[in-house]
RNA sequence: GGUGGGUUCGUAUAACGGUUAGUACUCAAGAUUUUCAUUCUUGCAAUAGGAGUUCGAUUCUCCUACCCACUACCA
């Protein structure tokens, strides 16, 4: 059978979602791209009690910010699609909006005998595996202990039918077969086996909200939006004999689509999957976006924490996977080329927040001087600093910004790096200034600023440059030490830009400036 | 506990069953530079352990160890 690729990325509204969520998106996206097929983006909020405000604005924001967009789900096209359209055909697609369509599935695998009715409340079940673990045992709902409990299998119909007519917190299960092994297919796994009896008799809908499970929800709706492949989280697994067991049950094993269960991102030490904590513990981000929650607390972003979406993309797109090339820098239209699920990773991979960095690093030196001076304004602004106040305006920030480009890993950098250049040091490091504001260095770079600004040259650095290295070698002056001591009056400390770069930046009247508050300050 | 998945330098990964087990990040050293950074060069460092199949195993099989997930009227 010849179909259309259709993808989709399911997220549950609980809260942020999390960059192993944004890769599984991204990796859905790809598979979709590559094929020439669809995204879907839907949303899984049958659970009433775990909803969290705002929590699928962030996913839709945080997916945009990446430019993993889809081509149809509850943002297509930037707004919330609600009826289903000629464009839509399979709206709505957010799951608590097609609660009505669940219910008659359910009933369906009722009335042939792959599903029943059950009748037990929360506490009974509460009661049978507190049990079952006092006896050092593990209570599975199944065909063998149901058979002690309430419901349509055990009950007479006439029981039934009234439990149905005056309860409401009844639920409908999974009748899971006894002793039969299901054979499944994984895409990046490959074959694997589960025998039946180590598995339970799930439930699947929920009269007291009216809510279908995620394994009825998940089955039910990719079916219906025609889903050809679920590329998903390897939290999944152990539930994919069930959904087997369900596509078989509805006679849907023709369309069944085909899975791919990708490995968790582990924290960067230790053990265990990447959680909030880590990055709060670590100093790095797990979120893409930052998000408050309701206690008020911040959690980091990477947007915020000032990583180009594309450079966050691509960084996440070779955790778990590698094109078998040593190109490690890719476009997102390149990934779309290059992707391909079987190089798709088995083991979990543990973040590396240092690369992360240097991606970020590669991508800010590929981006030009123009846009990235455009970034460093409201940096800028924020230390008091407007374009107007800068010689030139954007120009200087231009030049600016192209001879510190490749000092920085963010935009943010360029302030530590090049504050300088726009404002005089009130400061001065005091080891560096013990170490080269001595008499017989400054009085020499006094001398050295006196013959720059006498010098009528070009301005700019290279001249500069030659005036200061002639007149120094010349007089046979220490090199190093003349040079340190001007960068003290410079910058306030021993490290920094080459001095004919400063020089070419601040202009005379600036450095002798400078040169006489270091003096005031340190001493001449 | 049970079930399933996993295991190559510290990390991410490469290697038709045949390589001196490669690359990137990190780290270290050296070179360059007026300092710092950049850049360049070099270096450190791995097939979890044990059987088996094979002329030959990182690669295939089994066992052990360890790690992870799942084991809800959550997703």
């Amino acid at each position: 059978m010849n179909r259309r690729t259709r993808v989709r990325f399911a997220p549950s509204p609980t809260g942020p979602l999390h960059m192993g969520g944004v890769r599984t998106a991204l990796y859905n996206y790809l598979y979709a791209k590559q094929n020439g097929g669809d995204f879907i983006l839907r949303i899984e909020d049958t659970d009433s009690h775990r909803f969290v405000p705002g929590a699928e604005e962030y996913i839709i924001e945080a997916l945009r910010w990446c430019g993993i967009l889809p081509d149809e789900g509850v943002d297509a096209s930037g707004h919330v699609v609600e009826t289903p359209s000629e464009r839509h055909p399979h709206a709505p697609y957010r799951q608590s909006q097609r609660r009505g369509i669940y219910r008659k599935y359910a009933e369906q695998l009722v009335e042939a005998g792959y599903a029943y009715y059950a009748f037990d409340s929360s506490a009974e079940l509460e009661k049978a595996r507190a049990e079952a673990e006092a006896s050092g045992q593990t209570f599975i709902y199944n065909q063998t202990t149901c058979k002690g409990l309430r419901n349509s299998l055990t009950l007479s119909a006439e029981e039934t039918a009234h439990l149905l007519e005056t309860t409401t917190d009844w639920t409908i299960r999974f009748r899971m077969p006894e002793n039969t092994v299901v054979k499944m297919d994984d895409l990046i796994r490959g074959h694997i086996e589960v025998n039946t009896d180590t598995l339970d008799d799930k439930v699947l809908w929920k009269r007291a909200d009216e809510l279908p499970t995620y394994h009825l929800a998940n089955i039910v709706d990719d079916h219906l939006m025609e889903i050809t492949e679920v590329i998903r989280g390897e939290e999944w697994l152990p539930s994919l004999p069930l959904h087997y067991m369900l596509y078989k049950a509805f006679g849907w094993e023709d369309s069944m689509p085909r899975f791919a269960h990708l490995s968790l991102l582990l924290k960067p030490v230790g053990n265990g999957k990447l959680s909030k904590r880590d990055g709060d513990k670590l100093g790095f981000p797990v979120f893409p976006l930052q998000w408050t929650n309701a206690e008020g607390e911040k959690s980091r972003g990477y947007r915020e924490d000032g990583y180009f979406p594309e450079a966050f993309v691509n960084m996440l797109a070779m955790l778990g996977w590698n094109p078998g090339t040593e190109q490690e820098l890719f476009s997102l239209q390149e990934l779309v080329k290059a992707f391909s699920l079987d190089k798709v990773q088995k083991a979990g991979a543990k973040f590396n927040p240092d690369k992360a960095k240097w991606f970020n690093k590669e991508y800010l030196r590929l981006k030009d001087d123009a846009s990235l001076a455009e970034l460093f304004v409201p940096v800028l602004k924020e230390h008091g600093i407007a374009v107007e106040d800068c010689p030139g305006g954007m120009d200087y920030l231009v030049k600016v910004v192209h001879l510190i480009k490749e000092r920085a890993t963010f935009v943010a950098d360029f302030w530590d790096i090049a504050w300088y250049l726009f404002n005089a040091p009130t400061e001065y490091v005091e080891k560096d200034a013990a170490k080269f504001w001595k008499e017989e260095n400054y009085e020499l770079a006094f001398k050295v600023a006196h013959f720059v600004c006498a010098y009528d040259g070009p301005w700019e650095k290279t001249s500069i440059e030659s005036a200061l290295e002639e007149y120094i070698r010349g007089n046979e002056w220490p090199m190093g030490k003349v040079m340190n001591c001007l960068r003290l009056a410079l910058t306030g400390s021993g490290s920094g830009l080459g001095i004919a770069d400063i020089l070419s930046f601040i202009g005379k009247d600036e450095f002798l400036r400078r040169m006489e508050a270091a003096g005031a300050k340190l001493g001449k």
